[in-house]
DNA sequence: CGTATTGTTGAGCGTAGTCAAAGTTAGTGG
DNA sequence: CCACTAACTTTGACTACGCTCAACAATACG
């Protein structure tokens, strides 16, 4: 992957949804970098770090998590490439939380401080940042809403369909065919539950003829009964393009 | 409530927090709004509704919520005067949950268009607006863990640590003790428990001298114990000076 | 003072957890 | 390329935490 490349795929996803100039563009791809290869489950930041770094996937699959005192883990996140993964821990300045690759990763790091002066220096870009990390927000409200008030069968629904659609909108599911990047002790900790349960319910699933799953790939075989069954509605994600907000 | 001091507690807290000179300061005083007395229950925002301003929550208390299909409600968040209540819907387009008071309130909206290019003008304030709600994102994923991944008891006594502390924070308690503004449905909303056994759990930590609770009023008796039952540890408030109730 | 809201209690049940073991797949090194 | 091992998935039997339903008590409040 050549250097200048490394923000390209976020200069697009940006520009596409908000008001980037050339300007704004261009300083995001001069901000400083190393660019990393990660492998599977490797920290990218850990609780309790001071952190300088931020980190943003190039190619792969991360993921957030916290542990509790009796030793459970509970997945608060999922992220795939073209994401920043820690503005979060940017500016706060310690990480209150895990997060690891959930596969083999390109990442690249950035300074803290560059990325923080850009988004003072050029406000378009850091309402593009602030915006992001406002859609992550909106992603935990869902989630504390999945494990807090459905049942076993809706909830696994559901974050399949949301898996579904980001991935769909990565560019990187044909056919609602896509590689899921998580074992279902994974998705366990993403849903509250036990990787015995999570089992139980992703072959009633398979029974119903809903989902097709073997070894990491999964393929959505009914989207409608799918995405009922769920209770899904992706609104949360806000894919659409945000409205334009010029200053008065 | 006289118009130059509506801002005032927002001002002092973002100044000791943030170096804001007084340029900064002076953009927050004079940005546009309207006050406003709310009743308890009222709506400030609902989910699918587009956002045109902002609410800052000058008295009182508010709570963000979501509802599933199946008609349980999901309670997200708590707030207390002096916080934004909903930067969040005004940087994303429509609102994907509801905010409502939870007492009688008093409010100001702030145009949203004029937050935003307050934000863009004065980058020192627009990191303290993201900065606000990358702490409400922190405790959203706290709240995806408590749910999650702990059981009945801890998870009410972890509620109530966060309650304790963000309430002595905003200078809402005395002697460890203060108003629970919820009812213990709402308790159960925000736990994802029933009220019936939220109800068993709160009369198990007062019969272990945890806490005495009568008509929304609570007193922590034992915070070292009620912290460690709730697995609670601070630091996901981010709070500057953490104001824990200190055992006198 | 009457009514609505909130809190409390009991009995029975069901969803999801626990524990333990076997089966399967993927990854690694000989 | 195969053998071996570690990681992951599946199954069964049993358990328990928290839910449901229903009635009643206490409190707030107009």
């Amino acid at each position: 992957m050549s250097e200048e490349h490394v923000f390209a795929p976020l200069v697009e996803r940006w520009t596409q949804r908000f008001q980037l100039d050339d300007a704004d563009c261009a300083a995001i791809r001069s901000l400083p970098h190393s660019e990393r290869l990660l492998e599977r489950d490797s920290y990218v930041v850990r609780e309790g770090e001071a952190s300088n770094n931020c980190c943003l996937l190039l190619s792969g699959f991360a993921y957030r998590h916290k542990l509790v005192r009796a030793g459970a883990r509970q997945i608060l996140s999922l992220h795939v490439s073209g994401e920043f993964v820690d503005l979060q821990n940017c500016l706060l300045g310690t990480a209150d939380h895990n997060v690891q690759t959930l596969s083999r990763a390109t990442v690249a790091f950035v300074p803290q401080a560059a990325l923080l002066a850009l988004a003072a220096a050029r406000p378009a870009v850091g309402r593009a940042m602030w915006h992001d990390t406002m859609i992550d927000s909106s992603i935990f409200r869902e989630w504390v809403v999945n494990v807090g008030r459905r049942d076993s069968v809706t909830r696994i629904a559901h974050l399949l369909c949301e898996i579904a659609v980001r991935l769909g909108a990565a560019g990187l599911a044909q056919d609602q065919s896509f590689i899921l990047p998580l074992t279902q002790e994974q998705l366990a900790d993403a849903t509250g539950l036990t990787s015995v349960h999570t089992n139980r319910v992703l072959q009633a699933l398979r029974r119903d003829g809903l989902i097709s799953l073997s070894t990491r790939s999964l393929k959505v075989l009914d989207w409608h009964r799918l995405r009922e069954l769920g209770d899904f509605n992706a609104r949360y994600l806000h894919l659409e393009t945000p409205r334009e907000l010029s200053p008065a």
